[in-house]
DNA sequence: CGCTAATATGAGCAGAACTCATGTTAGTCC
DNA sequence: GGACTAACATGAGTTCTGCTCATATTAGCG
């Protein structure tokens, strides 16, 4: 796990990391049990068997906190479809979207807290929505979605052998945005995603996708 | 403006109605200075000249508050679009595409707070992402981006005269959902809304309509 | 003019985020 | 072993926010 900047000090000796994982995993229990607005730091704290002080040895911030839990939740689901692609390569991008979308959803059921993986208000710069002259740009990187668009980006085309287009860029980049937005809905409208939501989104992506990969 | 079962007491004399609606103003501005996180109940009952005490007579809430504003925002909105249907009908259901995009666009630059039309975590009932045994149904109408849906539905199915199917209304909450999160994307990335996106999100929703209304 | 419901007000309470001064341990070089 | 440094541990305390409530004032109406 890298977690970038996201802590305010690495935990270096055992104890500490142990400390630092076990408070991610609270803080998807809660989040999943209450939601984000009821998130405290010291019920993170205590059900972590961690004295507050520590909390805010490793984590700058309750936000901190969030954003560390959703980096490792993506990673993990990135790395799920980086090994089944080499597990088993693409005949056909289309199978591309059935795999990302189905793995949204199996990691949605299973991981604790996964719903925080886009998270935009939250994950992204401080200080909120954009200031005045501000003007966040999309290559910084700030956005979940857009790290994770790239990366499947990067998997399928290599996968598929496919041209490279500059254009596919921002293709992925909106349609990750738009199935992870009716995923999210389809997992408030059932708590084990409605069927027929997930569908519609594979078809959505489906549709939009075809004039770039057809 | 109706702001259903929003406010703790509906104000009835004008002097408190004014306060209400300045309040509502003050918290657009906040919002959009520095974000939901930042917004503080004190500050806006300061800036909109209440003491706090009368804040909490009409909203029993920092999200009472904010829900209220989103409605607000929604009916313009709704009531926008529906009058520009009015005006000029459709001969194409294209062009309900591009008018309602334009239309959030114009509003997003135009109307302070607009961004919390959905807003899911906040508008959504209270005590977090469903509790266990919970389900939350989606013609609950809890879901801010659903009444949006079928109200876009029966204006743009009225202003054309198609024959209303019944799958016509998932569809339609697939692609406000998605539109919706194309667009927040489109504004986060550019200050003005990245015109690439806005367009990206046209041919989303066009393509991906287009089985159900060709 | 009197009566009721609506409105007004701000000191104060509960509790959350976060700090910091002080103490303890792990690792390392001699 | 001992000495030294950096990482780690700790929880009482500070600050600030959401929100309440007892009490005072006003609007509308027969």
């Amino acid at each position: 796990m890298t977690t970038g900047g996201v802590l305010r000090r690495r935990p270096t000796q055992r104890r500490s990391q142990e400390r630092v994982e076990r408070m991610l995993d609270e803080c998807a229990q809660l989040l999943d049990e209450a939601g984000y607005a009821a998130l405290t730091t010291k019920e993170v704290a205590r059900r972590a068997e961690v004295p507050i002080g520590t909390f805010y040895q490793f984590f700058t911030d309750k936000q901190s906190l969030v954003r560390a839990l959703a980096l490792r939740n993506l990673e993990a689901y990135l790395d799920r479809i980086a090994s089944r692609l080499t597990a088993a390569p693409l005949s056909d991008w289309t199978d591309a979207v059935d795999l990302v979308v189905d793995e949204f959803v199996r990691m949605k059921r299973t991981t604790p807290g996964f719903g925080v993986v886009d998270f935009g208000e939250v994950l992204a710069a401080p200080g909120g929505p954009a200031l005045p002259g501000t003007q966040r740009m999309l290559d910084e990187a700030l956005e979940n979605n857009v790290v994770v668009a790239d990366r499947l980006r990067s998997l399928v085309v290599e996968s598929l052998g496919v041209a490279p287009g500059d254009d596919l860029s921002r293709a992925f980049v909106v349609a990750v945005e738009a199935a992870d937005a009716v995923l999210k809905l389809a997992f408030r409208a059932h708590p084990e995603g409605d069927p027929d939501l997930i569908a519609e989104c594979k078809r959505l992506v489906r549709r939009y996708l075809s004039d770039h990969l057809a």
